[in-house]
RNA sequence: CGCGGGGUAGAGCAGUGGCAGCUCGUCGGGCUCAUAACCCGGAGGUCGCAGGUUCGAAUCCUGCCCCCGCAACCA
């Protein structure tokens, strides 16, 4: 059996969930549900990354302890499970033990390549930037972006020998060994890596910075939250036992990733694999950022998306199709709630929902609620379903999924064309057996968009598919995208219409 | 000369050399199985501006203008 191991991002746990997460999220979910209804063994991974300086700032403003911050902000995470139906196997927080046993594990194999050492680091940091910031950008003391005060530095830090894979990585990604979707991000981090990639300062004194992984065999220094954070996604794995999990599914299929990480997911945790002499991840599949009637979402032009309120007016599966449908799969794209009704209206209202009540109600008006008889499969239909199949891997593959969901919607489409050609209306009076193929033909096509659907919009398929009395698990997976599966005389249920119009408010 | 993305119908977008397309909206018509849904047709664009290459440019080249991101909160 085909394993795939995918994973989102680890958000930092010091604030409420973005919007933009949840479309990471969704777009993660989607491609594992994908792959499980083609029959794969799927691990999914997400989870919350926990340390750093920041979040000890903001704990410490807040009046709490680091680990109830945190503890508060992994259950806001966490819920998106529920409001946007993830079905990930595994949550991993970089505060639990086995995090940081095992990032503890990677920190020493990268010791014994001799890719740790010792320097003394003098400069300024800031707690906002979560980096050391040159001399030449302070402006009367403070951090010229964050406005906050900064502290001269003279530390012994642990630095990471990056500089040392930085040919390496290039020729990694050129080749595609290591691929980047889309392109445009490949040739962007090419052009990084090209000016070479320099040692990375890899922790902090614990003096300075408390909240963080205790670096192994010196207590005086904790790691660097970027060092921590990334060995997550083999820390979930059990990789402190080199367990079960770890052996069956790391490498890693895809990493999904936002645009502002690229650089440390390409460049530093290769180089660390590297380093540890791990293997590495096959793609790391770059998405975009959402913006909010145009503009960057901002507390204070007050246009912040929050996906608990999505959830709370539209529901589970309009917000997943409006995060997987309606913005680009890689690039920026925009939310606004007009926007959202329009699409809720037109495509899964009009389009979609209509045609699954309108089939269902032929077929339970016209005969009985069972599947008819049919004599011969319309070529037209057969071929465009086969199409359907086939840009739909296609797209799952290029990691297109707002492409995919287009090519389903175009389908339905031509579903409902085909209702108003036949006019089973007028063949229920005079041809009965006609009626009884075009129909055959239409619930085949709901078959079809209950399938195909399925990881945009779980809910939805699997409620299409029962009306049919399909699951979406079978034994034989690749049977489901072949033509003819209903059996007639199979029972139809008319389901309520699936979205319910929303009605302007005037 | 900082880097990057973009300027195509009222709105949102596709379209990397060959008669300018899609969705929504709008106007007119049809149908009645269906969620006032579905189907057909019309109107609407000198493809940011100015040059150039070419038999032919939204598409290639040059220059310019404008918007946005890279910079707080934030993925």
């Amino acid at each position: 059996m085909e394993r795939f191991y995918i994973t989102t991002a680890i958000p930092y746990a010091n604030s409420a969930p973005h919007i933009g997460f949840a479309m990471e999220a969704c777009q993660a979910d989607a491609i594992a549900r994908y792959r499980r209804m083609l029959g794969e063994d799927v691990y999914f991974l997400t989870g919350t990354d926990e340390h750093g300086m920041k979040i000890a700032d903001t704990a410490k403003d807040l009046g709490k302890t680091p680990i109830e911050h945190v503890d508060d902000m992994v259950r806001l995470n966490q819920a998106l499970k529920t409001i946007l139906n993830l079905s990930y196997d595994d949550f991993l927080r970089t505060t639990s033990d086995r995090h940081k046993k095992g990032a503890q594990k990677l920190w020493k194999e990268l010791v014994k390549s001799g890719d740790i050492y010792k320097d003394t680091y003098s400069g300024y940091y800031c707690s906002g930037c979560e980096a050391y910031i040159t001399e030449k950008d302070i402006i009367e003391g403070k951090c010229p972006i964050h406005k906050k005060k900064v502290n001269r530095f003279s530390e012994e830090n642990y630095f990471f020998k990056l500089s040392k894979y930085s040919k390496k990585i290039e020729q990694l990604i050129e080749k595609d060994e290591l691929k980047i979707l889309p392109e445009s991000r490949k040739h962007e981090f090419l052009n990084v890596v090209k000016g070479g990639l320099k040692d990375i300062s890899f922790s902090r004194p614990k003096t300075a910075l408390e909240w963080g992984i205790p670096v192994p065999d010196d207590l005086t220094q904790v790691m660097y939250v970027w060092c921590d954070a990334l060995s997550n996604y083999i820390t979930a794995l059990d990789y402190e036992n080199n367990g079960e999990l770890y052996e069956k599914f790391w490498p890693c299929d895809v990493h999904l990733i936002g645009k502002d990480i690229l650089r440390f997911h390409a460049g530093i945790w290769i180089g660390m694999l590297l380093s540890a002499k791990l293997p590495l991840p096959k793609n790391i599949y770059v998405h975009g950022f959402i913006t909010s009637g145009g503009h960057k979402m901002s507390k204070s032009l007050n246009n912040v998306i929050s996906p608990f309120d999505v959830y709370e007016k539209y529901g589970t599966e309009a917000m997943r199709y409006y995060l997987l449908r309606e913005i680009p799969t890689t690039d920026d794209g925009d939310f606004t709630y007009e926007r959202f009704e329009e699409l809720f209206n037109g495509e899964l209202a009009n389009n979609l929902g209509n045609l699954v009540n309108r089939v269902l109600s032929m077929t339970d008006r016209y005969f009985k609620g069972k599947v008819p008889q049919q004599d011969s499969a319309d070529n037209d239909i057969t071929k465009k379903t086969e199409y359907l199949w086939e840009i739909y891997h296609e797209c799952f593959n290029k990691f297109d999924l707002k492409k995919a969901a287009e090519e389903i919607m175009a389908y339905a489409k031509t579903a409902n064309l085909y209702i108003d050609e036949k006019k089973p209306w007028v063949l229920a009076k005079e041809n009965m057996n006609e009626l009884g193929n075009v129909l055959y033909n239409l619930l085949e096509m709901l078959r079809h968009i209950g399938y195909t659907l399925n990881p945009f919009m779980p809910e939805i398929s699997e409620k299409i598919l029962a009306a049919l009395s399909q699951k979406i698990f079978t034994d034989n997976f690749k049977k489901i995208e072949k033509w003819g599966v209903l059996n007639s005389g199979t029972k139809i249920e008319v389901c309520k219409p699936l979205f319910p119009r929303i009605e302007k408010k005037v």
